[in-house]
RNA sequence: UGGGGUAUCGCCAAGCGGUAAGGCACGGGACUUUGACUCCCGCAUCGUAGGUUCAAAUCCUGCUACCCCAG
C-alpha cells in the first residue's frame, strides 16, 4: 500500500487533505512541523493550539501522527536570508523559500525516511504529468490558487508531491470538513509569514533589524517626515508613514528607498506616476519543468503575477544570460525588489524569478528593444 | 513698545447666532499562507476667563499664545 506523509498545519486544508487520502485507503501519516519557537505578542505560542488541532484531526480520521522540528533549518535556510534581504533594503518573500527549502526539501526528506512514497500538503495547486514530466498547475479555486508560492519547486520535488485539495474550491473543502465533523472546519484561514504567523510586522522586524532613522522627502527634496530605517518600508506602502496635513491633502506613499542617503522618497496620491513601472529586471529564474521555456533572446509571451493573488498580467519576457527582462503590457504598480514575479502559460505555472531592479514607467528606454 | 491679524481633532481645513463638514494621520476590523495595496468602521464641543442671548465655535470684554507691519 502506498504510504503518504501529510504535512499538517492544523488548518482545514491540510486536515481535509489527510482525510481524503485516508478515505482512498492509503497508508497516511500526519506530520506537524514546528519551525519557529516564539511566543506571539500576547505571549501565546499559537503553534501549540495548531498542534492540538492536528492531533484531534488525526485521531478522528484514525491516522498516526508526529511532530517534527525544523527550527534550525528554517533559521539557516530561510530566515537568515530573509533578514539579509531586509538589511539590503529589499522586501523578501520568505514563504517561497520556505516551500523550496523546508516543506519540499527538509520535510520531504523526513517523509522519505518514514518510508513514504509521496508527500501531501493542503496547498491549492494541481499537478499533472506532461510528456513524462510533472508540471505545476494553478489550483482549481482561482481565488485560492497558491502556485505563486510554489514556483521555486523543481521537477524532482514536484514528483513526490500530492495536493489532494488542489482540484477543489475552498468552500468544498470546508463542506467536506463539516460533513466529517472535523474540529477545524470553521477555523479561520491562517495568514502571515508561514510558521511565524500573524503579528505586527514592524515590531517583529525590530527584534532583528537595527533602526537607522532618516528623512522622508518628496521627489523635490522637501522633508515631510522621518523614518525609522529604510528596511521597515516597502515601495507602494501607505500605512505607517505618519505624514498628514501637508501637500495637497492626499495620502502619501513610498516611492523609493534611497539607501545611499538613507532617505525614504515619498509622494502623494495612489496613482503617482513613480509608483508604476513596465520594465523589470529579474534574477535567479527557476523553471519547474527543466530549462527555460524560451530561447535566449526570444521575446516570449505569457502572463505573470508580480504578487500573490494579483490578476494575470500580460507580459513579454526575454532571457538574457542568467537574468530576465520582463515587460508588462500594462504598467504595474509598486513592483518591489526582492519579491517574486511568477510566470504562467494558461493554467500552467512555468516558474518565476526575483525582482532585482525596476525601471520607471515613463521616459525609460525599452529594455526589450536593446 | 505702538498698530493690525489669527487662535476649531496629531496635521490641513469648513463653519459667520441655532446646537462641530471633509481630507490626511492614527486606531480597530475585513481581505490575505510574504511584504504591501484595497475595503469597512471609529475618531474634537471649538486657546482661556467672563458677558450678551431662549440659544454662541460663531457677538462683546479681559487674559494667554502665535503671526505680520512699524520702529
Amino acid at each position: 500500500m502506498e504510504r503518504i506523509v501529510v504535512g499538517m498545519s492544523g488548518g482545514v486544508d491540510s486536515s481535509v487533505a489527510a482525510l481524503l487520502l485516508k478515505r482512498q485507503g492509503l497508508d497516511v501519516i500526519g506530520v506537524f512541523m514546528k519551525n519557529w519557537d516564539e511566543k506571539d505578542e500576547n505571549g501565546v505560542c499559537t503553534s501549540t493550539a495548531d498542534w492540538e488541532d492536528v492531533q484531534a484531526v488525526c485521531r478522528l480520521i484514525d491516522i498516526p501522527f508526529y511532530a517534527v522540528n525544523f527550527e534550525k533549518e528554517y533559521q539557516e535556510r530561510v530566515f537568515s536570508h530573509f533578514l539579509s534581504e531586509y538589511r539590503k533594503g529589499r522586501t523578501p518573500n520568505p514563504d517561497v523559500l520556505c516551500n523550496r527549502e523546508i516543506k519540499f526539501k527538509a520535510f520531504l526528506e523526513f517523509a522519505m525516511k518514514l518510508g513514504a512514497d509521496k508527500l501531501a500538503t493542503g496547498h491549492f495547486v494541481q499537478t499533472e504529468i506532461r510528456e513524462g514530466h510533472p508540471v505545476l498547475l494553478r489550483g482549481a479555486d482561482a481565488k485560492k490558487d497558491q502556485s505563486y508560492f510554489l514556483y521555486m519547486l523543481k521537477e524532482q520535488q514536484l514528483q513526490k508531491a500530492v495536493f489532494p485539495v488542489g482540484a477543489m474550491t475552498k468552500a468544498q473543502v470546508r463542506d467536506i470538513a463539516r460533513e466529517h465533523g472535523l474540529p477545524v472546519s470553521d477555523k479561520k484561514d491562517s495568514t502571515g509569514v508561514c510558521f511565524i504567523g500573524e503579528r505586527n510586522f514592524r515590531n517583529f522586524l525590530q527584534n532583528y533589524l537595527p533602526t537607522q532613522p532618516g528623512d522622508m522627502r518628496t521627489e523635490a527634496g522637501e522633508k515631510v517626515g522621518e523614518h525609522i530605517g529604510l528596511s521597515y518600508y516597502t515601495p507602494g506602502q501607505r500605512k505607517g508613514l505618519g505624514i498628514g496635513g501637508c501637500g495637497d491633502g492626499r495620502s502619501w506613499f513610498v516611492l523609493e528607498k534611497d539607501l545611499k542617503n538613507n532617505v525614504l522618497v515619498v509622494g502623494q496620491g495612489e496613482d503617482h506616476p513613480r509608483l508604476f513601472s513596465s520594465h523589470v529586471e529579474a534574477v535567479e529564474p527557476t523553471w519547474i519543468a527543466g530549462g527555460a521555456p524560451m530561447a535566449a533572446g526570444e521575446a516570449y509571451r505569457c502572463t505573470a503575477k508580480y504578487r500573490y493573488r494579483q490578476a494575470d498580467q500580460q507580459v513579454t519576457v526575454r532571457l538574457e544570460g542568467d537574468r530576465l527582462l520582463v515587460e508588462a503590457d500594462e504598467p504595474q504598480r509598486a513592483v518591489t525588489p526582492g519579491q517574486s514575479v511568477v510566470f504562467y502559460q494558461g493554467e500552467l505555472c512555468l516558474g518565476g524569478a526575483i525582482v532585482e531592479a525596476v525601471e520607471q514607467y515613463q521616459g525609460k528606454p525599452d529594455l526589450l528593444q536593446r
